[in-house]
DNA sequence: GTAAACCTTGCCCCGGACGTCAACGCCAGC
DNA sequence: GCTGGCGTTGACGTCCGGGGCAAGGTTTAC
């Protein structure tokens, strides 16, 4: 198979392929010609891959499970460097979901204040009847 | 005040201020001899926008605030245009939130189910009696 | 035979918020 | 007068995951 199939089959590009060879993270056969050759495992590899970023790794991240499956365990996640990955991720997520927790509930705050300070104000120098005005 | 001083009270650097200026977002008054010149009122606007950027706001993001402050309001964010920010900030963070929630979800799912896998591959194929090995 | 569709390498481009030089000017203290 | 510490502009680097294009070679379909 070469590249377009493959990007395609795995809903990728061929410039996303170039870039995790020139990674080291899939390199390719070469066919006579010099067109990059791929298998089916290739596919698998791919496929880990997409999935680990859209779950948002990073692609040196994806590495050990890469090579893990390479190693020709079952799943990527067989090897106890993916495992380790994994939990550093979740560590990862839990902090970043509590700073932007932390960082809503400040906006929050403000955007409150902020509404009942310009409310505040129109109820003391506008016309307070106004909430009647419209239907 | 030069830079330098307005950098370090407000607790940022002399580039951040000079990428500032080159926005237009903090435009300083010049010295004779070319020196940029801030006063108090630099370091207000300044704090307002250390205090968004803080909260996730980008640089474009603290204009409206910015420019309410030099309009003589009290507050950055006494200006409609900065309230409609706040508002699209919050719904931006609820987003990214929900995202990174679903992903730590299906991260934490693969992470558990690796390790049952790992874990009934040493029953059944190792000693079984470990767990009472160690103290 | 030839045009379209594929492949190759190599190179520069993006965004966001600065960091990090280089090469120079200005000013205070001793 | 000299050193050290400020300041100036300009330009390039960083991180990350590729996008896009050019100039050429190859394969495929008609």
């Amino acid at each position: 198979m070469r590249i377009g199939e493959l990007a395609e089959r795995a809903g990728t590009t061929t410039r996303a392929l170039r870039y995790y060879e020139q990674l080291g993270l899939l390199p390719a056969r070469r066919a006579v010609n010099g067109y990059r050759a791929y298998d089916e495992g290739d596919l698998r590899l791919l496929r880990e891959i997409r999935t680990l970023r859209d779950a948002g790794f990073g692609l040196e991240e994806t590495r050990p499970f890469v090579e893990c499956l390479r190693a020709g365990h079952p799943e990527g996640d067989s090897c106890p460097a993916s495992l380790e990955v994994y939990e550093r991720k979740l560590a990862e997520l839990d902090d970043c979901i509590e700073r932007l927790r932390e960082a809503r509930a400040r906006v929050a705050g403000q955007f409150e204040r902020a509404v009942r300070a310009r409310d505040d104000l129109a109820a003391s120098e506008g016309s307070p009847q106004c909430e009647l005005t419209e239907e």
